[in-house]
RNA sequence: GCGAGAUUGGUGAAGUGGUUAACACGCCGGAUUGUGGCUCCGGUAUGCGUGGGUUCGAUUCCCACAUCUCGCCCCA
């Protein structure tokens, strides 16, 4: 037997239903926003994650799926969404008309090459939506405000965990300051953090091992660091979010694993006792310096993205409501060839008319016939029976209160739609 | 990349170095030649993750591998 690969999973039955509300809610809350869906390929150039993701993250180090294809051509499943969007966003030159940002958002797979466990696997969905062209705070607040939102609509508690790194001055002056406190101390940091000095030393403060540590605690504050403007920044933004009334607290330690980000970042994190790090159901930020990074024209640009998976599982374990159609209207029974042949245009006349109709395929006996109608829920019974068809009538049956009655065909659908 | 535990029909599972792998659910058939969901009877794994090994004999013991689950790391 071929068996599916290490880290996947087949999405069916009960859990394709919950997957395709989420993606509704999604839909309609990013319509709401006015942010438009994209797709792009699932796979890119591996240069575009090592120039965007940045060499130094270990999604790009350690984790990505790379090969070379039949034509030689260094290939990467994409780790992520942003990148690509950027991508697309200049090669489509989505920048010759920005009287207006550009808002879209996507839902995909993704892939990391990683051990799986629980709320982690290999191919993975995700969701985000990215905000091109506009460096206003109201566009940062928007997006938070989205990302807070969806989380809402889903009927999860969620709390904003927020920072800003500066723009690219603040930052240097932040990282000089940073490497300067604890180079001297280093030996007394994991070996992790002894190598992120060199090639990402933001990263220590987010460290795990390292968390409770004195000198961690006692490092300098990115907000000590901050320009006015980008100190300024970051006031206004706190006074949007206070103004939407959106749960956040700012935690002056949260930097993120990707390069591309400056002044805003941010996550999103539920509460959830057995779920440790899952909690961090999303995260984004903003990234201005991307789309010139990858040779476009230097747009600001801020964006947000989710684990559905990971969303899902929070939702089962709150057991949040998930607004699934689980039953069928009508379910029509037949005992011979001759009303299975009536059988089969009721059917497709139900159906063209917006019931969801269903009847038997497996040539049951009667008795399973109502065995099987129970078990899709079915609202009504239609019971076609010779006697009756002579006058072109139905028997059609109320399923929950068990009554009967004797319907013509041509007036079936009136006689359904009134029902139901 | 490191560590721990699992793997028996469609499902939940019990079990043993040796004839027919328990039980339950589900499904199918019958009692009941077209109005059921109750009941009763019958049927339903030539198989115990894969490949080796030990043995007269392995689903059961040993080894390797795969996958799953859960940690660490990392992230969403």
């Amino acid at each position: 037997m071929i068996t599916k690969q290490k880290g996947t999973y087949d999405v069916y039955g009960l859990d394709a239903k919950k997957r395709k509300y989420v993606y509704d809610v999604i839909d309609a809350i990013c319509e709401k926003y006015n942010y438009t869906y994209i797709e792009t390929p699932i796979f890119e150039a591996s240069e575009l994650f090592h120039r965007s993701v940045g060499d130094s993250s270990d999604i790009v180090r350690k984790e990505t799926y790379d090969f070379t294809d039949r034509g030689n051509r260094n290939i990467t499943l994409r780790p992520e969404g942003t990148a690509s969007i950027v991508r697309s966003f200049i090669e489509n030159k989505m920048y010759g008309n920005l009287s207006e940002p550009v808002k879209v958002y996507y839902v995909g797979p993704m892939f990391r090459y990683e051990r799986p466990q629980s709320g982690r696997t290999r191919q993975f969905t995700q969701f985000g939506f990215e905000l091109i062209g506009s460096d206003d705070v109201l566009s940062d607040a928007e997006v938070i405000s989205l990302s807070y939102n969806i989380y809402k609509l889903l009927g999860l508690d969620v709390k904003i965990r927020l920072n800003t790194l500066g723009d690219n001055e603040s930052r240097n002056n932040y990282r000089e300051a940073l490497v300067n406190y604890l180079k001297p101390n280093i030996d007394k940091l994991c070996d992790d953090c002894k190598e992120r000095i060199n090639i990402n030393p933001l990263r220590i403060l987010d460290c795990k091992v390292d968390k409770d540590s004195e000198i961690l605690k006692n490092a300098p504050k990115t907000l000590d660091y901050l320009n006015e403007e980008s100190l300024n920044r970051f006031n206004k933004l706190k006074e949007y979010l206070e103004l939407m009334d959106i749960d956040y607290e700012v935690d002056t330690n949260l930097v993120r694993g990707l390069d591309y980000y400056n002044h805003t970042v941010f996550e999103v994190i539920a509460n959830i006792k057995e779920f440790g790090n899952e909690n961090v159901l999303g995260g984004g930020g903003r990234y201005n310096g991307l789309v010139e990074m990858l040779d476009g024209p230097s747009t600001p640009a801020i964006g947000f993205a989710m684990g559905l998976d990971r969303t899902i599982l929070a939702m089962e374990t709150k057991e949040t409501k998930f607004d699934i159609k689980d039953n069928i209207d009508v379910y029509i029974m037949y005992g011979n060839d001759e009303e299975k042949e009536t059988a089969s245009y009721i059917l497709q006349d139900l159906r063209l008319n917006g019931f969801i109709a269903e009847t038997d395929y497996m040539n049951k006996q009667f008795k399973n016939q109502f065995k099987s109608a129970d078990r899709f829920k079915a609202k009504y019974l239609i019971i076609l029976k010779n006697d009756d068809l002579k006058d072109f009538k139905v028997t059609v049956k109320d399923n929950l209160t068990k009554e009967e009655e004797l319907v013509n065909i041509n007036d079936l659908v009136d006689y359904l739609d009134m029902k139901l």
